[in-house]
DNA sequence: AATGTTCGCAACCGCAAGTAG
DNA sequence: ACTACTTGCGGTTGCGAACAT
């Protein structure tokens, strides 16, 4: 389109597909199934680079391909997947049945982006742009954190304020709100993880361990702790060292769910019970011992829980109820 | 009605990773 | 181990329709 082409110099075409090459396309690919990009044209009579081909095939022919405005659980699920994967359109999209990467992505572009920043929130961070919440002691981590907190909880409260709206609209009576509010949707709905939704998640889990002197964000607390001190790890215990093979445990529990059949955001959901996180016994107790300065343990804690609160958010208000196994 | 602007969409480009020879 | 080729991905562009002035 304006530019030069890899296509003009072999006089290829380019530009908008007429009916007839779709037509080529797809019978080539209904008769001889999907092989070499770069051999089909001239075998299905096109004058197309391959590269081409298989654009307009994965993006507008193949039959898989729902198109039309996409539902609020879809709003809400690009939304908080953006927030853990940042731009990553393909791994978002397949978390999106029948919706593909570049109408995932053009979506948000002219979208979505738009609505978070109306929302007062900045589309690439998803920290809200002017914050309310001061920095805690004039500590940025700590104001990192708290303003991730705040960008969750608005899009979860937002999610929620309309998933009620539509129950009160649609389904009168309907147990559905309180399903969702209370999770158990979570247990109706199979669902596994794509390789950068587990990534991202076991980044998560591990972060509080690898930049434990540094900080870092959902659970970075433990730098703003007090970095010094850590850095010399004065107050590290064993209980420490316990906790970290509980993490890792985990993270590979993590990795069998993912291979196998389980229900990938029910065995998080069992994990994160079973660990006591809303205890905030993982880290508050365990590895956050005699500081010697002990109110910082109590707010470590409470923002650590926070942060967990997110993840379980995700789990339970951004579940679609059409996701199946991918 | 004419013109300018915005928006939605399809398609292209360049880069990086994977694979075959 | 190296190179050439293929494929996948994310960013960007251009076109046309809808809307505003």
């Amino acid at each position: 389109m304006g530019r030069t082409s890899c296509c003009d110099a072999d006089g290829l075409r380019r530009g908008a597909w007429t009916p007839d090459e779709d037509q080529k396309l797809l019978a080539y690919i209904q008769r001889h199934g999907l092989g070499s990009w770069s051999s089909l044209p001239p075998k299905a009579g096109l004058q197309r680079c391959g590269k081409s081909c298989r654009l307009r095939w994965n993006n507008y022919l193949r039959p898989d391909i729902k198109r039309g405005e996409f539902s609020l659980q879809e709003d809400r699920t690009i939304i908080q997947l953006h927030a853990l994967l940042g731009n990553k359109w393909s791994a978002i999209a397949a978390h999106l049945p029948k919706r593909t990467d570049n109408e995932v992505k053009r979506y948000w572009n002219s979208c979505l982006k738009k609505r978070l920043a109306m929302m007062g929130i900045d589309p690439v961070t998803h920290k809200p742009k002017s914050t309310i919440l001061r920095p805690a002691n004039g500590d940025p981590k700590k104001a990192s954190n708290l303003n991730h907190m705040a960008q969750w909880e608005s899009a979860r409260l937002e999610a929620e304020a309309r998933e009620s709206q539509l129950c009160q609209q649609e389904l009168p009576g309907s147990t559905l709100g309180s399903a969702v509010a209370s999770g158990t949707l979570l247990k109706e709905t199979t669902i596994a993880p794509s390789p950068d939704l587990l990534k991202a998640w076991q980044s998560l889990l591990l972060k509080p361990i690898e930049g434990r002197v540094g900080g870092g964000d959902v659970c970075g607390v433990l730098g703003a702790q007090s970095g010094a001190n850590y850095s010399n790890g004065g107050f590290i215990t064993d209980n420490r060292s316990m906790a970290l093979d509980q993490v890792e445990d985990h993270v590979q529990t993590m990795e069998t769910i993912s291979n196998g059949d389980g229900n990938f955001f029910e065995e998080i959901a069992d994990i994160l019970l079973s660990t006591n996180l809303d205890n905030h016994s993982l880290y508050t107790d365990s590895l956050i011992t005699s500081t010697g300065n002990g109110g910082n343990g109590e707010l470590a804690g409470t923002i650590i829980n926070n942060g967990w609160n997110d993840i379980v958010s995700l789990l339970n208000y951004g579940l679609p109820n059409n996701l199946s196994v991918v």
